[in-house]
Parts: structure tokens; C-alpha cells; sequence
DNA sequence: TCTGGGGTCCTTAGTCCA
DNA sequence: TCTGTGGACTAAGGACCC
């Protein structure tokens, strides 16, 4: 999808259209999430700071986002891609792969189904995306960018919406790139290729894949010397199981009371071990991620006797885990999260395991919140600090701390 | 400039055990 | 019984992606 956040706000508040458009935290400490293409000839772009967003461009219209609302509308987007073949791999709420390979004699070639893809969703939705076309998956990726609306000084320059990669012109299209381009290549590895005079795809499938591995390691060295000479034999993968379930929060303002980060750890905890519920999955290990205010970040984990999906036992796994931590510094950010995560159905409760998975009073507890909302109810650690019981849900909708949040340890600004 | 939130995967180091 | 080795597992951190 083409600027995504910002396109569903558009399509909300047609008044905006043509305008500058910014979705991402509205505090001093966001980011912004995704930017409209008329805000992107200020320069603006995803992931940078809001404050230098706004210095870039005053009058472009700032909005907080709303997770859930993309959610849905990714939801509409990724059935209609569904329409068109069962293999759909959701990449992220606007990317996905398809592999249609097994409906090219039924539905017509390749190209032909892009085209018809964005029509559909032009059509049943307002918004526009757009598709490459390839053999492999992180070549369609490239060439998805390649058929993305570009940005010029004197204004946004619409794409073509359809990029085909034909057979046999694969290096044609690839070599000249610069690596940065490739998937898994970020400041760090392109800093390290450079030393190697490394500036294009070209000149990296030059390089011999033992030179990769020596410089980058045995992993990343291999694949991307196979990304460079073309080889990407990774399938289509429909059903994905999540690997981590997480959240975590930066605060308006360092947080140095114990008590606050403590309530702060009950809350994340809960609102973890309820998404388990939700996924119907258990996790056999809890982290406990702390920011302090230089931006060190440091991981605390622990792994349980038995996977769970408990309240209880998420939530005192992250407060031991951060009474180990000398937060005197100041924390910015404070996340709790859980992996090695198995289906709850495969996991068979032993007598001895010390958990009680399902407490009743759990189950209780969401079916509250699935009818009075998620802030219904809560840890009563999180109460009695006297901090707002914010929801999952309530969370996934920031990119950074409110403007003018209360400061949540009474501390004066700095 | 001043750095979100949700993830994935990899590397390294330490420990336990066969 | 002692020692070495390698695999499995755990913990922590880093790079990267949208």
C-alpha cells in the first residue's frame, strides 16, 4: 500500500487530500509512522523524530493514528488479495507476497493479475498500492519500490503502480541498484561493504561469498552474496506463527519512582499475557526491556518452568526481572514481552507445573474488557499506583508518549 | 537530529549434560 | 574417576524491517 496511515486518513477526511500528511506520534519524543507523498517533498520520512517533522514542515497536518482502525481496513485489503489466490503471506498490515503461480491458466499471467489487484482495491477500498512483479520474492519486493510513487522537488510524481521484472532481465534490474536497496542491509552492513568497495549490487556479487562471510558472518554473508547473484528460493508461507508477542512504552518523561515502574510492568505484563490469551498461545520465556534516559537498552529474561498465558505469572516474571535493574539513572522506555511461544491446545498442563493457566477470574476479566472496553479493569498494582489503566489496544495506536502527558512520577520537566 | 512500537533473525558467551 | 567435546539450551545484545 502507498503511504498507508496516511492515505486511510485521507480517505477519512477527503478535506486533507493533496495536503501534507503525518501520522505518528504527536509528542516531542514520537516518530512518525508514515508520511503522505505531498509531506514527503519537505523531506520528511518514516521513523525520524516528529519534532524535526515539524520543523521540516509547520503546516503539515499532524495525527495521532489509529492502530486498530488500519487493522481493519488491512483485514478488507488482505481478503481481496485472497480473491485472487490462498497463498498470501501478510508481510506487515500493507505489504503481503503472492505466489500465483497455480492460478497464472485460471485467472490470466502475472502482470495482468496486478493490474486487477489495484483496480480492486481501488475500487472497493479508495486506496491505491503497488505491485511488483518477479520470480522471487525479495526481487517482486524491489520491484514493488520501482513501481511506488517517487518524490521530486517539485512535487510527488506517481508512480506507474505495476513493476515487471520479465525473465532473463533479473541482473539488468538488480546490479545496478545500490546494496542498501537489499533487504537485511542497514547503516551497520553497508558501513562494513563500503570498506570492501562495496557501493552496488553489482559490485557485491562480485565479491566472493567467503569474503562476505568473513566480514558480515556465516548467515548474513551467505545470503546476501545468494541475494546478489538472483538466488531466493524462500517460499510463500501462508500460516505464520508469531515468535514474540510485546509491549513496550516510552514515557513523556524519565520515570524514576520504583513504584510507577513497577505498576508500569503489572500493566505491559497483563496486557501481554492477554494477547496470549487472545492467540491462543502460551510463552515460555518473559523479557523485561529497559531504556534508561542515555538511550542504553538493556534486556532482562527469564524462563519459566511451564509455559503460560497467566495474568499472574507473566506479570511477576517482569517485576522480578525489573527489581533486578538499578533504574536509578531514569527510564525512558520499559517494555515486557514473551517468546518461545507454543499453541496453548499443544501444551498440555502436568499437575505439577506450578500454574494454573486459566484462572477463572482471568477469563472473567477478558470477557469484561471484550464489553466494556479495555480499560474496564486492570492489574491492582497498576491501580493503586494511580496510573490509567491504558489497553493493549489503547497502546498500539501511539508512536511515542502524548503531547503534554501527565508526568507519571510527579517529577518536574527538565 | 535525537531517536516509537511491533516484530524477526543472528551472534556470542556461558552452562549443563551425555 | 577424570577430561575433553559437542549439542542443546539460555541469556543478552545487535541489526534490521515496516
Amino acid at each position: 500500500m502507498d503511504a498507508f496511515y496516511a492515505a486511510v486518513e485521507v480517505r477519512r477526511r477527503p478535506e486533507l487530500r493533496g495536503k501534507p500528511v503525518v501520522v505518528g506520534g504527536t509528542g516531542n519524543r514520537g516518530v512518525v509512522a508514515a508520511a503522505s507523498y505531498e509531506a514527503r517533498v519537505y523531506g520528511i520520512g518514516s521513523a525520524m523524530p516528529s519534532v524535526r517533522a515539524r520543523r521540516l514542515c509547520p503546516h503539515a497536518v499532524f495525527l495521532p493514528g489509529d492502530h486498530a482502525h488500519y487493522a481493519e481496513v488491512s483485514k478488507r485489503v488482505m481478503a481481496i488479495l485472497r480473491d485472487v489466490t490462498p497463498l498470501v503471506e501478510p508481510l506487515s498490515l500493507d505489504e503481503a507476497f503472492l505466489d500465483v503461480r497455480g492460478v497464472a491458466r485460471l485467472l490470466g499471467v502475472a502482470p495482468d493479475l496486478a493490474v486487477v489487484i489495484r483496480e480492486r482495491i481501488l475500487e472497493t477500498e479508495q486506496l491505491t498500492c503497488s505491485v511488483g512483479v518477479a520470480s522471487t520474492k525479495f526481487m517482486a519486493k524491489l520491484a514493488t519500490e520501482r513501481a511506488k510513487p517517487r518524490v521530486e522537488p517539485s512535487g510527488p510524481v506517481w508512480g506507474s503502480g505495476v513493476h515487471v521484472v520479465e525473465a532473463g532481465t533479473e541482473f539488468d534490474f538488480l546490479h545496478p541498484l545500490p546494496v542498501t536497496a537489499l533487504f537485511g542491509v542497514g547503516p551497520a552492513t553497508s558501513r562494513r561493504l563500503t570498506r570492501l568497495g562495496v557501493e552496488t549490487v553489482g559490485d557485491l556479487a562480485r565479491v566472493t561469498e567467503s569474503s562476505l562471510t568473513a566480514a558480515l558472518g556465516a548467515s548474513a554473508g551467505r545470503q546476501l552474496h545468494q541475494l546478489a547473484n538472483g538466488v531466493d528460493d524462500r517460499p510463500v508461507v501462508v500460516n505464520r506463527r508469531p515468535r514474540s508477542i510485546s509491549h513496550e512504552e516510552t514515557f513523556s518523561s524519565d520515570l524514576h519512582a520504583p513504584d510507577a515502574l513497577d505498576a508500569e510492568a503489572a500493566r505491559m505484563g497483563d496486557a501481554v499475557a492477554r494477547r496470549l490469551r487472545s492467540s491462543s498461545l502460551v510463552a515460555r520465556t518473559i523479557v523485561l526491556k529497559v531504556r534508561f534516559g542515555d538511550f542504553k537498552t538493556i534486556t532482562r529474561s527469564v524462563t519459566l518452568r511451564a509455559p503460560t498465558d497467566g495474568a499472574r505469572e507473566v506479570v511477576a516474571a517482569a517485576r522480578e526481572l525489573l527489581s533486578g535493574v538499578d533504574i536509578t539513572p531514569g527510564v525512558r522506555l520499559l517494555g515486557v514481552g514473551a517468546s518461545g511461544l507454543v499453541d496453548a491446545s499443544a501444551h498440555q498442563l502436568s499437575f505439577d507445573d506450578g500454574s494454573d493457566a486459566h484462572p477463572a477470574a482471568e477469563q472473567v476479566a477478558d470477557q469484561i474488557r471484550d464489553r466494556f472496553g479495555s480499560s474496564a479493569i486492570g492489574p491492582a498494582v497498576a491501580v493503586r499506583a494511580g496510573r490509567g489503566l491504558r489497553s493493549p489496544v489503547d497502546s498500539e495506536q501511539k508512536w511515542g508518549p502524548d503531547a503534554g502527558a501527565p508526568q507519571a512520577d510527579g517529577r518536574p520537566s527538565r
